[in-house]
DNA sequence: TCCTTTATATGATAAAAGTCATTTTTTCTC
DNA sequence: GAGAAAAAATGACTTTTATCATATAAAGGA
């Protein structure tokens, strides 16, 4: 569905959001750690999601990245795959054809137009918020 | 959303679908041409079909490929896109978290679960016939 | 039987996605 | 200021996915 860029983006930020609820900031190694990922690769998605904007970060000591709380509260989670994936995954035709559109479409053009449309209004439900709630309450997790 | 294999092999399929219900055999070089496609990577994919007894090939002069008019009506989607890529669409975890499951639930498990459920409820309804037939009647394209 | 046609199989290559390692820059603390 | 902590930037490497090329096997027609 996603890139795995983009998974490991999504699960630092929900790591991300859930320290930041807390005052708290928090550098690439403890990210990695926490949603078990390989911190380099880590590194590189989070600058990405900093020049979007999504997060800041702070370098030198105490440093380390952090959601500021209107943050937590308006980013849904469309923003963040479309910062990390594009929106292919909104616009591509699912048989890969470029020239298909509503005029032109592909044999399943409608039936994933509708999939689409339902992933798209969940993402766009979805906040920062919500999910690092999810976490916190233990009624979701993000390691075992 | 599928590789680019499934992509690929669901045009295939659905251009020979529309063949046999012609009672035309087609082979590899013509189905790559219609569906615009890397002959060899063609094949390819044919042959993951044919093991997976989606089609029938026939070797020698006109032969090709083929499909029974009882795998017309009764192939659904859900069991190419099973073949193709596995079936890691339906199951796997959305943050690509190996562990995920009901009772140790990543954050956006259930709303996921819900997506997901949809599209395979769409794959499962969606025969190779009513695809072809889209073709045959002009609603519907593969190519410009 | 032999030649042609077409699928099958296998291995090599290319491109993309993902991962790792190193260096540079910033900023805090002393 | 000097040193340490941490992000940012860069480039190389690896793995996976996609693509190409070649050789083999099967079947029909002359």
């Amino acid at each position: 569905m996603f890139s795995k860029a983009c998974e490991y983006g999504i699960r630092a930020l929900i790591f991300i959001a859930m320290k930041s609820s807390k005052d708290e900031r928090v550098g690439n190694t403890a990210i990695a750690i926490a949603i078990d990922s390989p911190s380099a690769f880590t590194a590189k998605i989070l600058q990405k999601l900093v020049k979007a904007k999504i997060i800041k970060s702070v370098k030198g000591p105490y440093g380390g990245f952090e959601i500021s709380e209107e943050g937590l509260h308006q980013t849904k989670l469309t923003a963040i795959v479309k910062a990390i994936d594009g929106d292919a995954v909104y616009n591509r035709c699912g048989l890969g054809l470029s020239e298909c559109s509503a005029l032109k479409p592909c044999p399943l053009h409608d039936k994933f137009k509708a999939v689409r449309a339902d992933l798209k209004t969940i993402l766009d439900a979805t906040t920062l918020k919500e999910l690092a709630s999810q976490l916190e309450d233990g009624t979701a997790f993000l390691k075992l």
